[in-house]
DNA sequence: CGCCGAGTTGAACTGAATCAAGAAACGTGG
DNA sequence: CCACGTTTCTTGATTCAGTTCAACTCGGCG
């Protein structure tokens, strides 16, 4: 299994000082959480960002189907939020939960908040984090709205290679912006080729 | 014509002093760009970050058939730039180009660096600009992945009202990921109800 | 006046959705 | 460890939103 260790993670990015970092990571909570366990609920305002060490998470919403359509996935190494909600601090449009059991590192909004004022670093790596996001998404949007259901799976496997194989098929077909079924004969016409 | 003054800008978001504003604006370069000049072309690795004071510019590609592709539009008051050449130094997929005389502030990635490293405020500002771009393109993905084309048109009109009036037709429906004829026949829909 | 780019309209076509039904895999309790 | 129920995946037939291609209109401008 992927395992990323927070602190490793954090001093990749900028290169704090093992004080400061002692003194930031005692604001996160580490704990585990088991398989399909929800973290964020639609119309809750959230007040926490979590890093994922080790596992996996989605963020999804209902449309007005009320069908689950999966927003984005999270692997371990990568921080988690229901962005509108935690950012903004609105109702969250999206659920987060984790997809199989999974060791978080949590965070509220205050605390964060006052790292950031306390450590300028901190707003570096908030800076980092969320450019680094920024494009991710940039990216997806361009799959998403000028490719076929199938260049859009080819997105997938070569942007998240590990996540296309270990998810359910429907939760990768809405995250793709196609059914299920459509989903399903792809993956046959590629594995005849 | 709207007008956002960059000082005004930057003081919204950070209470900086005026001695840093000062210090702050003079690695800024202010230009007046002719409609129709491109700034940035795909290929290029683009070093400069724009701050739209009046004008309006758009970010598009050219996609397999050689069609233009509107990636985004930026109006006054907000930072426009090749997201993935600017912030990871590699070839443009995009061009920028402005799409009527526009007045512009210009900064290299260089001297933006050092403003990230002299002052924490600014770190401060890249962080919130960026998360605000990034939730506005999770919400245009949201719109392109999940709704009609009819409803992608009112989502533009909702988030960006000004700029549906004032630019081509076509510009828009690529920006939308329809056809230009899609649109013309979806406005003279509307315009009958 | 005549050209040219931008927008409109129509008709045929198509990729993917929907609807429906069956097969396979999964997990839970006896 | 098997049996049964539930969820997930596959396959087929049909339908439809939006594309494509092609022709036409309109307004501006040399």
């Amino acid at each position: 299994m992927t395992f990323m260790n927070i602190s490793d993670f954090l001093k990749a990015l900028v290169p704090f000082t093992n004080d400061e970092l002692d003194d930031i990571l005692k604001h996160f909570k580490k704990e585990a959480v088991p398989k399909n366990q929800i973290l964020v609920r639609q119309g809750e305002v959230s007040k926490t960002l979590y890093f994922i060490e080790s596992g996996l998470g989605r963020s999804y919403y209902l449309n007005q189907a009320g069908k689950e359509i999966t927003q984005w996935f999270f692997g371990s190494g990568k921080f988690m939020a229901s962005a509108d909600s935690f950012f903004q601090q609105c109702p969250s449009l999206y659920f987060i939960e984790v997809l199989e059991d999974t060791v978080i590192y949590s965070i509220t909004k205050e605390k964060l908040d006052e790292l950031f004022d306390t450590y300028p670093k901190m707003e570096k790596l908030g800076r980092l984090v969320t450019t680094e996001m920024l494009t991710k998404v940039v990216n997806k949007l361009n799959a998403i709205q000028f490719q076929t259901a199938k260049e859009r799976y080819e997105y997938m496997l070569a942007e998240f290679p590990d996540i296309a194989y270990q998810v359910s098929l429907g939760h990768i077909a809405s995250y793709l912006g196609m059914t299920q079924e459509t989903l399903s004969r792809i993956r046959k016409s590629n594995s005849s080729k």
